[in-house]
RNA sequence: GCCCGGAUGGUGAAAUCGGCAGACACAGCGGACUUAAAAUCCGCAGACCUUAACCGGUCGUGGGGGUUCAAGUCCCCCUCCGGGCACCA
């Protein structure tokens, strides 16, 4: 009884072990593989400027480490390292790394409710997430890792903040700015998104009077601006989001004198004169009131006499505030108030009446305009709602009968001035240049150019930042008064942030809680100081993190401006298009102005930058709210990190959405299955004595598939990208091979050619499939790294089909199709498709009109 | 409102330069193997009509028009979906 339990036992264990000899185990194959990359720190390193290899620098945008890989990260990277590896097998000295966008505020909140410091809170997310994405058979290399959290990496922003203070590149001002009250700090515009914040899509921002720190992004407006034309490695999409954002505007200044006089008490601008921006002067002689922002000066001015006006514009004030609570940002009703005063027209010498109107912005242009009721949409609609006179200056042309034009009319390319003093008659286009020009001869306006970009606010009331690396002389001493800014000098860097503070909701920054991070010294004179207690947006981190990779353990310098000089540009930049603004404006703003201090020499960060799809499930992003999420973990899990990363790149191209579904992993798991059970049991050919057996007709058709396949998969490297195509070519070769099978098997493909086959099938899944490409090398007997591998060239002869398949159709219908030796005269494939039976029973008793040969493609007969 | 994308079988998709629409997969169905199931392998598979079956035919790439011997692909108009911008003077 016992010995045949026994003996059932091990025949079991027996049948496990047999079943499991060339049987695909991803779960084995791949924590092998892992553990050998891992130990190899060198295995991925990029070489130096010398190697005599061109080069490529390979980027995928870096992660917020929240200590989960989910998806969308997983095709990122799935794109990128497939990249890479191809490179590199294409002979490029290939720069691929990988860091973390670690500072930012989750560090701060998950401090609050697990009472875990940011910094370990961090590093802790950085360390889970390396393991996944090392799991994930990612070809990073390590040895260059940015972590923007650690001094070592902070110092820089520091250092950059203090070049940028010189240059009068930072600077601080009083303004209004976005204040997050979930986040309890300040937003920078590009961080605003339909009047909320960026992080918290319900929370309305609102607009405080802070004194800031402010980036002068803006002096650079035009060559943010130009600079998109010539990219284009850029999506377009990209380029016109950028457009919209910098927002530019040519226009024409022009001052309105206020009619009486005007007093204020402690008011310094010059009240006199209202200047009004506009992009259409030519109408101007259309204008019948000027329209104040609610903000403006002079309007402030009337107010302070007139206290009817205002309570009228603090009411106005208030509506706006309640529309914004309320969500309408955007769809406020058009409300003004007169003011009961004049402004006269420059240009016609008119008195028309001052406004002031929730519809004029205060930060755009002037925050004041001129309306011209019968040439602007928004004109139009309030002098409708206030009955204010409609007075028409333009018309398609002189002779138009002007009043029985649809109003407003907004056409200037085709149209002239009428009923415009001198300049009647004139084209539009032509009159705005003159009249600007005549503006500024008589001295009361100028052209123009107005941006809708503004300087980029970056004091952030938070502490899990970069620490502003500015002190608050208490004393003053010679040339600054007490209170004043004192940059730190090189030498005080990195001012670290202190390690114990308590984080709490309540407003305010955290460091300034922090007596000893607050109180020091000046570095001028000596005296009592306060640090500033804000710190940087985490958008300064990211926009240099790049850099930093070309010379990452560097404790002089930023990087090296040698180094620099070689990787840069960044051949491939690869991330999510949700930061068509935020990141990739601030990172071209950053390169030039590190440009402009002499540390590089590229102008754009980027050569190329692809943006991929998103990753839903069931039609809808992936979002914990939606409770579709589907970890990373798990698939690799069930189906091995090849088959996930390779579905991700099989299920869509990649630029557009992947809908995920299980089930087509599994699929992939079974191709991978198929690929390792057919490389295995005819891995004794690689070994075998390389028989002289001539060709034959099952060899032949093998290698002309092969080659197709080399040449498809190359071809798409270097184009578009749509590894999905790419992918599906292995799978037909694959299909291929398993269906010559039973020819291989009987020796009437030769060994050279079965060997031939499956080498270069390893060599061209190594980009999607890293773990078992690495394992079917090793067992096929191939010498180093399957990645390191030169790239299998296509050659053309063997691709060829020797025979070709011409559709023949009659009258554009398909009627059959004729079998030609490829590449035959026009005269032979004719010949062949009049011979064929289909046809000739389609053409009967009618006349070839006319006969359309496409050479290799088609033959098309038109009857009648 | 303006500017970009997109719409192809039951599903994800392919067709790269105007030339056989649906490659490759998923799900499904049928078969082989198995005591059985799983796994694996082989095969079928756009819709409709016709047929006992084969054969054969018609329609078919969101809708309508056009250009062409030939249109998923080019042109004009429209619908729907997704994204961006939006009182920017």
């Amino acid at each position: 009884m016992r010995s045949s339990l026994q003996s059932d036992d091990m025949s079991e264990i027996l049948i496990n072990e047999s079943e499991r000899q060339g049987r695909y185990t991803p779960a084995e194959i791949e924590p092998k593989w892992q553990a050998r990359w891992d130990a190899d720190g060198a295995l991925y390193a990029a070489e130096g400027h010398d190697s005599g290899k061109p080069k490529f620098y390979c980027l995928e945008m870096l992660p917020y480490p929240s200590g989960q890989l989910h998806m969308g990260h997983v095709r990122n990277y799935a794109i990128g390292d497939a990249l890479a590896r191809f490179m590199w097998m294409r002979g490029y000295n290939v720069l691929h790394p990988m860091g973390w966008d670690a500072f930012g505020l989750p560090a701060e909140n998950a401090a609050l409710k697990n009472n875990t410091p940011p910094r370990e809170w961090t590093l802790t997310n950085i360390a889970a997430m390396r393991k996944q994405m090392q799991r994930m058979g990612l070809s990073y290399d390590w040895s260059t890792e940015v972590t923007t959290c650690l001094p070592d990496y902070y110092r820089w922003n520091q250092w950059i903040f203090l070049k940028m203070f010189e240059a009068g590149l930072a600077y601080r001002k009083k303004s209004k700015v976005n204040w997050c009250p979930e986040c309890q700090t300040v937003l920078a515009n590009e961080q605003v998104i339909d009047g909320c914040c960026w992080r918290h899509e319900d929370t309305i921002v609102e607009l405080r009077d802070l004194t800031q720190w402010f980036l002068r992004i803006t002096k650079y407006s035009d060559e943010l601006l130009t600079g998109l034309d010539k990219m284009d490695g850029w999506p377009e999409k990209v380029r016109t989001m950028q457009r919209n954002w910098i927002g530019r505007s040519e226009g024409t200044l022009v001052d309105f004198a206020v009619d009486g006089e005007v007093k204020a008490e402690g008011s310094t601008g010059d009240l006199a004169k209202i200047t009004v921006f506009t992009t259409r002067v030519d109408t101007i002689f259309g204008a019948t009131s000027v329209q104040l922002a609610p903000e403006h000066a002079v309007a402030k001015a009337f107010a302070a006499a007139d206290a009817s006006l205002a309570a009228q514009i603090e009411e106005l004030l208030e509506q706006q505030k309640r529309a914004r609570e309320a969500g309408d940002v955007g769809a406020i009703e058009k409300h003004g108030i007169p003011t009961g005063r004049f402004a006269v027209n420059p240009f016609n010498g008119e008195r028309v009446p001052i406004w002031v109107a929730n519809y004029i912005l205060a930060d755009y242009g002037t925050g004041a305009i001129m309306s011209v009721p019968a040439h602007d949409e928004r004109d139009f609609e309030f002098a409708q709602k206030y009955s204010l006179p409609v007075r028409r200056v333009i018309a398609p042309n002189v002779d138009t009968d002007a009043a029985g034009l649809e109003l407003p009319y907004t056409g200037e390319a085709e149209a002239v001035l009428i009923d415009s003093g001198q300049w009647t008659g004139e084209a539009c286009l032509e009159a705005q240049q003159k009249m600007a020009a005549f503006a500024a001869e008589k001295g009361f306006g100028t052209a123009t150019v107005t941006y809708r970009l503004k300087d980029w606010g970056v004091s952030r009331q938070r502490y899990w930042g970069t620490p502003i690396p500015m002190v608050y002389c208490q004393q003053g001493h010679e040339g600054l008064e007490p209170g004043g800014v004192v940059p730190l000098p090189e030498s005080a860097l990195p001012v670290e942030l202190p390690p114990q503070v308590e984080i709490t909701q309540q407003g305010g920054s955290p460091l300034g809680r922090v007596p000893e991070f607050v109180n020091t010294v000046c570095p001028v004179c000596g005296g009592p100081a306060r640090r500033e207690t804000d710190t940087m947006d985490t958008f300064v981190d990211s926009s240099w993190y790049f850099y930093r990779y070309t010379d990452a353990k560097n404790s002089t310098a930023p990087f090296s401006s040698e180094k620099a000089k070689y990787w840069f540009p960044i051949d491939q930049y690869i991330g999510g298009v949700e930061h068509a603004i935020l990141h990739l404006i601030y990172s071209r703003f950053w390169t030039k102005v590190m440009r402009d201090l002499g540390l590089i020499q590229n102008d754009e960060p980027a050569a190329r930058l692809f943006t991929q799809g998103m990753v839903v499930k069931d039609g809808a992003k992936m979002s914990k709210s939606r409770g579709n999420v589907v970890s990373p973990d798990l698939m690799i899990e069930r189906y091995g990190a090849d088959a996930t990363r390779m579905y991700a790149l099989f299920a869509a191209p990649p630029d557009r959405d992947l809908e995920w579904q299980e089930e087509g992993v599994a699929g992939i798991s079974r191709f991978l299955s198929r690929v390792y059970r057919l490389t295995i049991k005819y891995k004794d050919a690689h070994t075998a004595a390389n028989t002289l057996a001539s060709q034959s007709v099952a060899g032949e058709k093998l290698l002309r598939k092969l080659h197709q396949t080399i040449a498809k998969i190359t071809q798409d490297f270097s184009g578009r990208w749509h590894f999905n195509t790419c992918i599906a070519a292995i799978m037909e070769l694959v299909n291929e091979v398993q269906s010559a099978e039973a020819a291989m098997d009987s020796g009437e493909v030769p060994t050279a050619t079965v060997a031939e086959v499956f080498r270069t099938l390893v060599l061209l899944l190594a980009p999607f499939a890293p773990f078992v490409s690495a394992e079917l090398w090793a067992e096929i007997g191939g010498q180093g790294q399957v990645f390191r591998t030169p790239w299998p060239v296509a050659d053309e002869a063997i691709a060829r089909e020797s025979e070709a398949e011409i559709p023949v159709q009659v009258n554009g219908k398909l009627v059959s199709v004729v079998k030609v030796p490829a590449g035959s005269e026009d005269a032979v494939v004719k010949a062949a498709a009049l011979a064929d039976a289909k046809v000739i029973a389609r053409i009967e008793g009618k006349t070839v009109a006319k006969t359309i040969l496409v050479p290799g493609k088609l033959v098309n007969l038109v009857v009648k």
